[in-house]
DNA sequence: AATGAATGAGGCTTCATTCAT
DNA sequence: CATGAATGAAGCCTCATTCAT
């Protein structure tokens, strides 16, 4: 948010920070994090890494405030003047992508839900809803036009989220089940036939 | 595991110890909860509390347990001889219920396997592991006898834990976006048509 | 001391808890022992337990108190009539001798003298004291008669305690730096021959 | 073990710590030893006592190291090459100093074994015994060298130890009989005369 | 910009003892 | 005689944070 100008030191240890932070709560969750664990990670003393955050508290705001930055991107990113079926299914592949190559900000961001949300309840219901609600009207757009099939458009958009987060937050369960970690591809491909099915499916009569 | 015969007051207690630790744990997490919180819930002195149970990891672990009993019972209830298609919705049904109806034993659950598992990893790659296995037989054996559409049966399953417990698990998410709590019916039409559409869908060619 | 009247079970269980503690005292310290210890090895419950004796520190006494009715049988037994020699070193075995088949009760002592003598000050400067200087007199009258060499007989005395009960009280030691335990007889000649050889110096001149 | 380089104050404070603890650890046994008592005694908070050093134990284990340090030097003084009487006298002595000057030392020491030698079961059996067998070896070269009586070297040793370490561990107890507290020349003495006419006496025949 | 030193509050657990039956 | 239940006090240790330099 704030920019203040800094110096490179200074930047690159607040990025030491937020890497060791973002680390330690999305494995242990806010309380099982230790600032010794998160200092000893950046590679600072417990004293230094409180020069450059003020509180335990304050990392922990600055991760989630980073990632609430990002997160809503790939939504927003849905055009109304684009193919339906297509700016839906590039939505999901999208998220399923971050959930790849982001899975601990995933996680972080499910413990914070878990958790009832205490840092960004008002993000939730103040610009998570409305974008939402915004793209709730382009998709039933949509389906007045009958470019997809009618849905109800947020619950659609809850699906999406659950079935791409799944594969960063329950990563270690699907690995168990799977007994192998390459099923990247495999996903895509199930959740582009699940999410295209539905789409396109006919209205019966 | 062992039942041992127990006083009247004994079962009193322990049941009490179990709702508050549930309550706490479901919330804050294993670290974030503490025998206090659990102690006053549940009426009792913290040393009494540690009567019934050796340790906070006791109860925790108790929990996990008695959770995991049950758990598993709606797959296990998806029968190879029923009509493959509603099996597969019943049992999203069931477990969709399960989301509203014990949503703290679903969010015991995520915050355990987001925290990577550590008090249950055996019986990921276990039971869990077997029990899938077991039922991706089944359903792939639907798929050749053209009874559903031919589907990766694995991420169908996933696919199901994951669009339900999220009703459960971003509880407040969901609130929070739609502004309502009463959104119990809609989510199952959805997820219901969502399904369906896939399970029926005809293979193009 | 207090002979009050015993049911059968009462003696029994009185004994048991004696037996117990004496174990657990000796090895733990008074303070590193637990009544739950105790109860255990006794077999009792631990209200039970107290019902026989009042508090921890009770058994702990009645212990020292059973110790100390014994402790200085040996000295006691030292007769001015015998012969001065053997006499003395009949004291020194019997000495020995406890300290091979009581080795607890001595450490039990060894670990309260240790502490400061908290529980059994008084003995010490009463009934010890008078005791010792008693047979002080007899020795020096041994030494006066020509009967034995000239000896400090309080220091002997000490010297008799010091090298028999170091056999009980360090034993670990003593096995592990003679790397075996069948080192009794052993023991008990060299004290023979060190006491004898001090009883018998010709006085020089 | 490891001597890092401290600042002055932690080198004050570490001292203040083991000084206290020393004190407190020999009176009172590991078990009957409290950190508050400690802290109190050293002038510092609690927590600010576990920054110097992470737990109890490892207060307990830095005394008991840094005395097996020297416990063992009286010994190792003994020369092969001097005069066997005056040798084995001399350490005598040593370790009667010892005892004045260092009673807690030995209390700690004797609190350890008296447990079973939890922390130091190793080196008994260890250094301590490799120690022994090699000036058993000198003793007996001695011995059949007609310079001092044939003994058992290592219950020699045994009764050089308990003779003197008894004035430190049995303290209370030697005041108590004694009346007095002035009594160190008389043991000396006596102990001297006591191994001397063991080591000089004549094989009978 | 950085660190060694210090601490108050709290967390889990133990334990001797008491209460009620 | 005996036990299940309960507790107050204390013990060890952790940790976010502050202080002094």
């Amino acid at each position: 948010m704030s920019d203040k100008p800094q110096t490179r030191i200074q930047a690159k240890n607040r990025a030491a920070i937020l890497a060791a932070g973002l680390d330690a709560f999305s494995k242990y969750g806010f309380r099982g994090t230790t600032l010794d664990q998160i200092a000893e990670a950046a590679g600072l003393s417990k004293p230094n890494l409180l020069y450059y955050f003020p509180s335990k508290d304050a990392i922990y705001t600055a991760l989630l405030e980073r990632l609430l930055d990002t997160w809503l991107d790939p939504l927003i990113a849905m055009k109304a003047d684009g193919d339906p079926v297509e700016e839906i299914l590039a939505y999901a592949m999208r998220k399923l992508e971050m959930s790849r190559d982001y899975p601990r900000e995933s996680r972080l961001f499910a413990n914070e839900i878990l958790q009832g949300a205490p840092h960004i309840a008002g993000h939730l219901s103040g610009d998570l809803r409305a974008l939402v609600d915004e793209k709730a009207v382009v998709i039933n757009g949509w389906a007045a036009a009958g470019k997809i099939a009618p849905v109800d458009p947020h619950h659609l958009i809850f699906s999406i989220w659950s079935l791409t987060q799944h594969y960063a937050d329950f990563e270690v369960q699907v690995n168990a089940v799977l007994g192998r970690e390459d099923w990247y591809d495999d996903a895509g491909a199930h959740l582009d036939a699940l999410l295209r099915a539905r789409l396109q499916a006919r209205v019966p009569g």
